[in-house]
DNA sequence: AAGTGGTCTAGACCACGTG
DNA sequence: ACGTGGTCTAGACCACTTT
């Protein structure tokens, strides 16, 4: 029984009563969680209130929701390295997890302004737009939006891209990046990218730019990603720069 | 008037309306939103709907709400490198804004296992704990909690700290850091850092780890920085490693 | 004292996913 | 067909901030 003498709001109690079951491991990740009307019933307060907890639970990034499946609990975050290029899919192996990569499009498009300017080409020159779907062990967890200039690797398109484009880019090209930046920030998915990764519109996504250049400091690749703020974890390793 | 056949959910709609008096400028920067009880008059909604629209807006980062005082225009993401250390006011005040630093509290505790840990120290080694609050344009944005081995820099509590640490370091102990292990994710900010920002406990932020360490790898400092969601991107440049 | 957001109730209907 | 979350109404009381 909860202590009703408490003054924490009673959607905070429900919370810490769910997260203590996640965190305990009585409730597995991925594992559903009980429905919203059974839970009000079971706590004794309203939808909305019971609501209001999950959705604390959520931005916590405790627990997600599918579609209109349920709530389920968020299994471990990844350690992400933007900087590296080895692989996503044996990085991620790396630390135990299954890991996928899906093509959704291939194209040659006429260059977005902003990655015109940050890549420092020609407005309207055609690049190569690539978009992938990426799991962790068979959840959606990314989308990635790909930018390359065709002059550097003509031809790419011909390729199979569900696999390490680095790793494509290096034997086949030989290009090979010397420097990236990396932009990374909090930002709600937009209507596409949701539906892409079976997420509610709006929901908090993360936000990764890199963009790669070569030695002469020439663009190589500029890449987009958007991920479920819940499923991985930044890490980054950097040397100091002498100034 | 709304267009009644749209299918798009009335909080969405409202959502909209909202945010293109944002992005278009007709409300500015910090100006505070009509109340919630006259917004769902204007709109002929409940005042639940409209706060739906309203946490939407703060999900995106476009508002926030200070207390029990109302909602406001977020205003414009500052960048952030937590890889160079020429000064966050510095850095803050190259990019049009006014920055401060409040020192909260400066101790020597005995050090936290993870710190130790990550640090490569021994567990209960005593450390200096440095807690401060960063404003940009008088707005709280930040807490960081600093910790740093007293064998570097012995008598640092004696100086003040409201000022760039990483100068304090290099002139007064010709420290200088050669490699940061940086994590970052979004999280949920704890009730003590809520409170000490003035947002609700459990709203999003960003949370930043940082290890410095020196030429011979060993640790400087260790500083967590927790960030309201909305105040900044990080913008980080990353000079690939010879593996 | 008045105004604001913060919380909560007790319902309802709808759209979608799963059997 | 049924169960699920998604949305929405029309109220209420409380705690805090501002005037």
């Amino acid at each position: 029984m909860m202590n009703t003498m408490e003054k924490r709001p009673v959607y905070l109690r429900v919370r810490d009563e769910l997260a203590d079951k996640i965190v305990s491991g009585i409730w597995q990740a991925n594992e559903k969680l009980p429905a919203e009307r059974q839970l009000s019933e079971q706590f004794s307060i309203t939808r909305v209130t019971a609501r209001q907890a999950l959705v604390q639970l959520e931005a916590e990034g405790l627990i997600f929701r599918s579609n209109r499946r349920g709530w389920f609990v968020t299994p471990q975050r990844i350690n992400y390295d933007p900087s590296r290029d080895i692989g996503f899919v044996s990085y991620v192996e790396e630390q135990g997890f299954s890991a996928r990569t899906e093509t959704l499009s291939k194209t040659l498009v006429e260059v977005p302004d902003w990655v015109a300017d940050a890549g420092g080409i020609a407005r309207g020159t055609p690049v190569y737009e690539i978009l992938r779907r990426r799991y962790i062990n068979e959840r959606p967890c990314l989308i990635e939006k790909i930018y390359l200039n065709p002059k550097n690797c003509p031809g790419l398109l011909q390729h199979s891209l569900n696999q390490s484009l680095w790793h494509l880019l290096r034997t086949e090209y030989q290009l090979d990046p010397a420097e990236r930046d990396l932009e990374i920030y909090p930002q709600t998915l937009d209507a596409p990218v949701a539906e892409a990764l079976g997420v509610n519109t709006g929901s908090t996504g993360l936000y990764i730019r890199r963009v790669c250049r070569d030695q002469n400091g020439e663009f190589l690749e500029i890449d987009e990603e958007f991920w479920l703020h819940n499923a991985m974890k930044v890490v980054v390793q950097v040397s100091s720069k002498s100034l």
